[in-house]
DNA sequence: AGCACGCCGACT
DNA sequence: GTCGGCGTGCTC
């Protein structure tokens, strides 16, 4: 009789599955983890398939080292969503369901819900026990003594293993005798987080009313809906509302938002609204607690997710709504290894459950808006601001030809003075931190410039050091010229840090408060930083993009933009959406309850006409417009893009081996898919690697997905694999 | 990706 | 004489 055998994915970057030999006589289950001789390694591997064949000769097969789980880890609801995302990005299966599991689970931990350990002082001995004490209490070593004396205080009620463990470590041996002459019990349970709403929340307005109905009635069936709400029109609300009533159909619901952690007030809002086993998943979690969470949500306990980009790969056995905050944002594309947009990879979850994915952003991103014009999403849109809010008015300022302070023009200086003296609020928004850009030599003309980068060094002021952006790297700030030593030094440019001491400087009677990276890289501080913001204690604001998502500040009455005209010339076909959203959810900070917001926009372009549009006409009539120049040029949403990246240690050999790519890529579909490239990254050395990339679009996506499944099968044979990165990037948000 | 094997340079 | 550099090959 022949062994069984099974296909097993596992995590490399090969393109390929591994077949092994099942010795055990437990049934074959897909999805669960398996560890597994690989080379010299043993690693963790998912279960695919029991297979009657192998086209490996059977002398190389090896067996199955350890069966790591009875059940699968990934259900067939998520495992098969994963294998279509493996095929649509073209990455490697096993590196994909590898990356879909939490650090724990992928080392080989049991899938294993920690328990909660409770003990007892049993009643029927409690009195016994403490009369029998008080004549033998020398017998008891002192650890005894308090260990009986906390449990004791508990009359009755259990007492958290971690108490206990407080009173000592060496807890374990002394409470075990007393375990034994059955003085104390010990029971395990299931630690479940139940969350009890103390607020019920406001009336809802009529739009928000008719969002809400019409997310409901699509429970139960695939139905994308794009939530269009300007900030201030309460979306939040919507999708509280929503997660309640598919709670009370026993459904899960999951919300994805930009980044946790940059949002405590949302948090803090679905605690104070929210009903049932709230769980969140994000990177201020350490390994354990993400396991537990990941656990209670694959195991159908968790009644609501919330959580980032990879939330959304969490098995969810009772999932019935799909929430994504911020559509828009960035961040919901992974940027290495796995490629995935979580918006995308949602919308096939909930294709394949049936069930409805509301989008909501204020500022939609081209393909949604897209996706709703080709009627397949559902509008919802919310135009009217919550309460008396006004939406703000945004204005150009032409700063060609006008004194500047420090980047800021006169006639922004004048308003935010004006401001200031009505007890307004204000934020200066420059997406730029640090203190300046560049640091110049006035004799020699040479900027300090990062020795593994192709970019100059960002000074930053308070440190007194020199910092690239791009890699990390950091020096002293140097007091000479580090080519011509002369001491005739310039700071050019303006970051967050510079505005802020020039802002001082003008105003030193206003509290400012900074908020980007540097200044809230301390546990603690961003909520420290927000909390001067939110309360108007720092009546001036200096920020970053840090500050356009999400955050409510109440008091804010001005809003001033420093740079809006950089993202007018980026390289990137998207720079021009990303200006007008970054612009407009700045703006969205202005004005959010009483009084009228301004906004200022500064610029060199006040005769640009996207730039007029966006501020004559809004979002909607900018995105038309930006969206109608797409579709001449043929690019995303009307177009299909991939990138094929590479990097290598010197300049030539990552254009060689994309310019080989680039031949290969020519033999299959040759007339549809334009291959653009190879060319240099726009930044082409970055820590020390050179970059290069080759574009490639298609009008059909079949187009797109055959070359490169054919690209995969192939590369291989390339020479110069070994000495190049190479990546695929499909649908990939920036260009470089 | 890792890890082993293999063949050439500066060291106890 | 060896430790170790990274080129090449393989992983069921």
């Amino acid at each position: 009789m022949s062994k069984r055998l099974v296909q097993v994915a596992l995590p490399s970057p090969l393109y390929r599955l591994f077949d092994y030999f099942w010795p055990s006589a437990q049934p074959i289950v897909r999805g669960a983890r398996v560890l597994v001789p690989f080379g010299q390694r043993r690693l963790v591997g998912i279960v695919l398939q029991e297979l009657t064949e192998s086209d490996v000769p059977y002398a190389r097969l090896r067996n199955v080292a350890k069966v790591l789980d009875s059940v699968p880890v990934l259900p067939e609801e998520i495992l098969s969503a994963l294998c279509w995302a493996s095929r649509y990005y073209h990455h490697p299966l096993g590196d994909v369901l590898s990356s879909a599991l939490p650090t724990l689970l992928r080392k080989g931990r049991p899938a294993l819900l920690q328990e909660r350990e409770q003990w007892r002082l049993l009643p029927e001995v409690a009195i016994a026990a403490s009369e029998h004490d008080q004549h033998r209490a020398t017998v008891r070593g002192p650890v005894q003594t308090a260990l009986l004396a906390r449990l004791a205080n508990a009359n009755g009620e259990t007492v958290d293993a971690s108490e206990l463990a407080a009173i000592s470590t060496r807890w374990r041996a002394s409470i075990k005798p007393l375990l034994d002459r059955q003085l104390v019990s010990c029971e395990h349970s299931l630690a479940l987080p139940s969350n009890v709403a103390s607020d019920t929340g406001p009336q809802l307005l009529e739009e928000q009313q008719q969002a809400v109905d019409a997310i409901v009635a699509s429970l139960r069936s695939f139905q994308p809906h794009l939530l269009h709400g300007v900030t201030g029109s309460g979306k939040t609300e919507v999708y509280l509302r929503c997660i309640e009533a598919a709670r009370q159909q026993g459904m899960q619901v999951l919300v994805l938002v930009p980044e946790i952690s940059l949002t405590p007030q949302l948090m803090q809002r679905f605690t104070q609204r929210l009903n049932g086993c709230l769980v969140s998943l994000h990177s201020g979690l350490n390994d354990s607690e993400r396991l537990q969470n990941w656990l209670l949500a694959a195991n159908g306990y968790a009644d609501i997710v919330i959580g980032t980009r990879s939330a959304v790969l969490v098995p969810m056995p009772r999932l019935g709504l799909v929430l994504i905050d911020e559509e828009h944002d960035g961040s919901l594309k992974q940027q290495d290894g796995f490629r995935y947009h979580a918006r995308d990879f949602a919308l096939l979850r909930a294709r394949n459950r049936q069930c409805p994915v509301v989008l909501g952003s204020a500022t939609p991103s081209f393909e949604s808006l897209h996706n709703v014009t080709r009627k397949r999403y559902q509008y919802l849109p919310l135009n009217r601001r919550a309460g008396e809010a006004m939406p703000p008015e945004l204005a150009l300022l032409d700063i060609r030809r006008r004194p500047l302070t420090e980047g800021i023009s006169d006639r922004l200086m004048d308003a935010i003075r004006t401001h200031l003296d009505n007890d307004g609020q204000v934020l200066v928004f420059i997406n730029r931190r640090g203190f300046a850009p560049t640091l110049l030599c006035n004799d020699c003309g040479a900027a300090a410039d990062c020795r593994r980068c192709d970019a100059h060094m960002t000074v930053h002021a308070r440190s007194n050091r020199l910092r690239c952006h791009h890699c990390g790297a950091e020096r002293p700030l140097p007091v000479t010229c580090e080519q011509c030593s002369s001491e005739n030094l310039d700071r050019i440019g303006h970051g967050t840090e510079r505005i802020a001491a020039a802002l001082t400087a003008e105003f030193p009677d206003i509290a400012i408060a900074r908020i980007d990276r540097d200044s809230t890289r301390r546990k603690g501080a961003l909520e420290k930083q927000l909390a001067l913001a939110v309360s108007g204690e720092a009546r001036l604001l200096v920020g970053t993009q840090m500050l356009a998502k999400g955050h409510h500040f109440p008091k804010l009455t001005l809003v001033g933009i420093l740079d809006a005209d950089r993202g007018l010339f980026g390289t990137d076909f998207r720079s021009l959406e990303h200006m007008g959203q970054l612009t407009i959810q700045v703006a969205g900070r202005a004005g959010r309850e009483q009084r009228r917001g301004t906004v200022l926009i500064q610029t060199r372009n006040p005769d640009n006409p996207m730039l007029q549009t966006l501020v004559e006409e809004g979002y909607d009539a900018f995105a038309r417009i930006a969206l109608a120049d797409r579709q001449l040029a043929e690019l995303p949403p009307f177009a299909y893009v991939a990138l094929v990246r590479a990097e290598a240690s010197d300049a030539e050999s990552s254009i060689t081996f994309l310019r080989q790519v680039a031949e290969l890529l020519q033999q299959p579909d040759t007339e549809t898919l334009h291959v653009l490239g190879p060319a240099p990254a726009p930044m082409e050395r970055v820590a020390g690697r050179y970059r290069a990339q080759l574009l490639l679009q298609a009008d059909k996506r079949s187009t797109l997905n055959n070359s490169l499944s054919w690209l995969t099968v192939n590369i291989g044979d390339l020479s110069g694999v070994r000495r190049t990165r190479w990546s695929i990037d499909v649908d990939p948000v920036d260009l470089y």
